[in-house]
DNA sequence: TTTATCTATTGGTCTTACCAATAATAGATT
DNA sequence: AATCTATTATTGGTAAGACCAATAGATAAA
């Protein structure tokens, strides 16, 4: 254990109102704003940094505990805590606002718009953007929704990926990041619903559309096709609904 | 103690392959998705609590402080621990977008995008759904806009807070609380290099403009106003640092 | 009835001990 | 010398017990 890396850990003091295993949290949180602590650096062990901060053990576990449950942080039983890694799509945790639609019942508008405004916007983007690589697994994923008309929860899977796909080649890691949180609440419905799927077939067809703006790299037409696509997702999915309660009765 | 009231609160026999802590996160999730346990209810004491689902104090004490992390529940000292309320606008931590900001450095341009994405839709909602109360509040946060014209810094607050009111007009509570996602890294940039602008006349003649546009309906001279006015501040910004950089030398 | 004080409750912190998963080291085999 | 296996050390996870600090509720006094 090397000190000198070590002397950036300095004794927490607690003279603000907050409590102790807080203070842990905006320190760490503070180090890595300032880039004292980088990405897929490892902490020093739990004993260790609990005795340079000057707090027990258990405080420390509970503001680690916070920077890992917002996913900072990643806690890994015999090997130790890391800042999570810069590699991959970046990733903000669903689980809040998973909850927060659970707690609060966002309609389907909302979750409509919220779609809209998102997803035409990488949509313009990626046919700005997309590189040749992001073209090719856009037509792969394209071709795995065709082949999965007649099953639609395999259907699902693949309009979720190409999705995604189409938010990596918009190139704006923030609108990816907002849009896969998004998508999280999304699954949760559709998952639902989309057993009683009908017309999988006019929505595969959409996909190749948006796939064909992207490629010829047409801002307002892929813009649009999402735009057609989505207003169509929305139909479906309230008549996957109807149905579902109609199959009740 | 209504012991009726904790019978939904069974042991947990850990089978699966995650540790403890994890799975206390994961069943107090399961039952704010099924409503068993609602917004602003207060769970049994952690003492009792940790009882009845079988694990230690400390082991549930790091399942409820992921929760508290991501802003699910909240736990006061000699009160007791609370799903959050169902009060006020919807709030999603902006920490962890804050925290994935600093680690991997986002781009001014992407957060230009996707400040673009969001705020032209909820300016155009606004524009169609308003309340009168609503464009009161408007109005008045535009004077203070136009009030603070000499007053860098009391400007970026108003500037905030009229951006704010207009997701709240969008009546689309997942937009709200992903903008205001946004705007914590915004506001973390913006506060440091406003003290260097120079024409703040013309950003606030723009705030005039969507306000008109809103309070008439006009959804496409909204969703358009917006758009200027966020060109207009990313160039504004971009020379707010150049001058930062050039006043460095 | 209102206000002040006291007590009980409940989360926060600490110490100590032990368990479980991973990584590193040592020894044996090829 | 390189590779594999077993053992040990390291490090996060869990538990028990004790005590502190903040809040809420109960009681007493005005």
């Amino acid at each position: 254990m090397t000190t000198a890396k070590n002397k950036k850990f300095k004794p927490i003091n607690n003279e603000s109102s907050s409590n102790i295993s807080q203070e842990v949290v905006s320190r760490l949180r503070d180090m890595i704003h300032r880039g004292e602590i980088k990405a897929g650096d490892k902490l020093p062990p739990e004993r260790d940094l609990a005795k340079l901060l000057n707090v027990s053990r258990p405080t420390l576990r509970a503001g680690i505990r916070s920077l890992v449950a917002i996913g900072v942080l990643q806690s890994k039983q015999g090997a130790g805590t890391f800042v999570v890694n810069n590699e991959g799509p970046p990733s903000l945790d669903g689980n809040q606002l998973r909850l927060l639609a659970s707690l609060r019942g966002f309609t389907n508008s909302e979750m409509f718009e919220a779609r809209l405004a998102l997803e035409m916007s990488v949509a313009g983007l990626a046919a700005e953007r997309a590189t040749s690589d992001q073209l090719a697994s856009l037509a792969e994923e394209l071709a795995g929704i065709f082949g999965s008309i007649d099953e639609p929860e395999q259907f699902l899977v693949h309009d979720m990926n190409f999705h995604q796909l189409v938010a990596a080649a918009s190139g704006n890691r923030i609108l990816t990041s907002l849009m896969n949180m998004v998508a999280t609440i999304l699954f949760d419905v559709r998952s639902k619903t989309v057993k009683r799927a009908r017309d999988l077939k006019e929505s595969a067809e959409m996909h190749r559309i948006i796939y064909r703006a992207i490629r010829d790299r047409k801002v307002e037409d892929a813009r649009n096709a999402m735009r057609e696509h989505l207003l169509n997702a929305q139909a479906a999915q309230a008549k996957e609904m109807e149905i579902g309660e109609n199959g009740k009765k």
